[in-house]
DNA sequence: TTGAAAGCGCTAACAA
DNA sequence: TTGTTAGCGCTTTCAA
């Protein structure tokens, strides 16, 4: 590959010359300008982002950690950032993380390594000191995306808010018992259960965590057996929600007429299911878009103002199966 | 960020010495070995890549070129790429080309400035000159999968006979009247008109494009108005298979009794739907992982074989929507 | 076994 | 407006 210092000598300038004008440096002679750039272009110059780099200049890489790329949200995320990130000529080095702090750490690193300008992370465990403290040893600035993250920029939505526009949801629409699909400290969970503890209905909640299908669907049963009164399940995302209607298929209980289902994420999907989901809107895409412009904005401005927290509220998508 | 020069000034070795240490070198004593392990432990040292890369060694990079990463198939390549590319010590670039040419022109270019040491792409016109040229010109090695390119490495299914594949199996079925949905100058679409010709069937196959759901629909209820032949639809992707079976179950029009629905890719969601959606498997995290494994191979081996034309075998799944 | 010196490709400061 | 020089952090000779 062609170098700059290449080019200087086939047209007979500096190199400094050649770096000038290909940086579209104004303060360089028409003639010169012309020689050059005709030359880079014959011999179709790339710069060397590692060399530039090394100078300590931007590098205009961005790392992007995410949990797991074959969920479709996070997908849709991170083609989001992608596009975001891409429109102000960056480019962005991804990692999954599976859900293993192990893996996060590590990734942590490698970043560092390629001394990335900043990083955008679904992390793990956001709100443990672990992560916290990782974060801010780093020398770059790094923004909570979908989580959120105390003392640190996060761009997210409130889960325990959610879990209580669902609960708020279903009462009304005259369920009475409750099953959420996750971990029990899922803070979707958390505000579920506590806006039916405060409307007295906190005795009919429980949880369930989904590992795998006959394990699940015994459960199901066993639930759904125990009272006749309306029953409603809220699953802690849409892959989750497609399982449940799945299983309720097969035990042949018919949705939303004897269980009722809703979903999280608002998933592509989940409009053509059948029956089609109701599920729990996050705007992603806004999101996405002010999570890297704000990461932009610190990087470039060498910001370094107070760490925001910026909510965005979910949006309930009432479809056929509640 | 401390640096090896650091490192040396306060251990009072050179700073060579701490390149060696810090790469394993055997040939230094242990106890500066000792020193210097503490010292750069003891400053969160973070080698950078950077420098590393500009001296002419493996920036340990990878460019990885996806169509749309928000289609969980990709996704799941993708997924299933990093993985393997993290086993063996890389970190790999995204981009998203969204089938657009240009975009995917420009990322080859961004590709070789970061100075990346090889490209797994799933190109869009895989078997353009264009994309031949340049590949051809670029200075690492690529290597293209699920898609076929001729003289480059190539990871893929063969379009076509999968294409042939399911006609065959729609023709034992007793369909008699054939729909596909994607371009029409797509090989699975080519496979499968062609097998149904040979079969004296090829004058009752057709193709449509989905754009928007209304479009669609008119398109498909129009089709269905045709004749009464038993009639089933071969869906480019999983995702157009969804959405067609919606849109049948709005006509009121039962899947399979009056019209049997194919998808292609075998995506999660596929079991769950209602009906479950028979399609065709392709052999992703196999595919993804000889891929990786190859292309390393030839980075690391400065191996310059022939190219490699590995083709996988899909499978059919069948489940209740045929 | 260790160090000195050079150089990768670029940017930035300073001179001319 | 252009060139000279230095230096980013590392690896790689070559000497000692």
């Amino acid at each position: 590959m062609i170098t700059m210092a290449e080019i200087a000598r086939l047209t007979h300038v500096s190199q400094p010359t050649v770096s000038r004008v290909l940086n579209g440096n104004p303060k360089v002679s028409p003639e010169i300008r012309e020689r050059v750039l005709a030359c880079a272009r014959e011999h179709d110059y790339q710069l060397n982002a590692l060399a530039k780099g090394l100078k300590g200049s931007p590098t205009h890489l961005l790392g992007v950690l995410v949990t797991d790329i074959a969920n479709g949200f996070f997908a849709d995320l991170t083609k989001q950032i992608e596009i975001c990130a891409r429109e102000r000529g960056y480019s962005i080095i991804l990692f999954n993380s599976d859900y293993n702090p192990d893996n996060e750490q590590e990734y942590l690193d490698v970043v560092r390594r390629y001394r990335v300008d900043g990083v955008l992370a679904v992390p793990i465990r956001e709100t443990s000191p672990q992560w916290y403290d990782y974060v801010k040893r780093l020398d770059v600035p790094v923004v909570t995306i979908t989580r959120r993250a105390t003392g640190l920029d996060s761009f997210y939505v409130d889960h325990p808010t959610a879990g209580g526009q669902v609960a708020a949801y279903l009462a009304d629409r005259g369920y009475r018992r409750f099953l959420f699909i996750g971990k029990e400290y899922d803070g979707k969970y958390v505000g579920f259960r506590q806006w039916l503890a405060e409307h007295g209905l906190g005795d009919v909640v429980t949880h369930q965590v989904l590992q795998n299908h006959d394990q699940f669907r015994q459960a199901l049963e066993r639930w759904l057996a125990e009272s006749d009164l309306r029953a409603a399940v809220f699953a802690g995302n849409d892959i989750y929600a497609l399982q449940v209607l799945d299983i309720l298929r097969e035990l042949q209980i018919s949705v939303p007429a004897q269980v009722g289902v809703i979903g999280f994420d608002d998933t592509f999907m989940g409009q053509y299911l059948n029956p089609r989901l109701s599920t729990v809107r996050q705007p992603t895409a806004q999101m996405a878009r002010q999570a890297v412009n704000w990461l932009l904005d610190r990087i470039e401005h060498a910001d370094a103002s107070l760490p925001v927290q910026r909510a965005f509220s979910t949006e309930l998508v009432l479809r056929e199966s509640t």
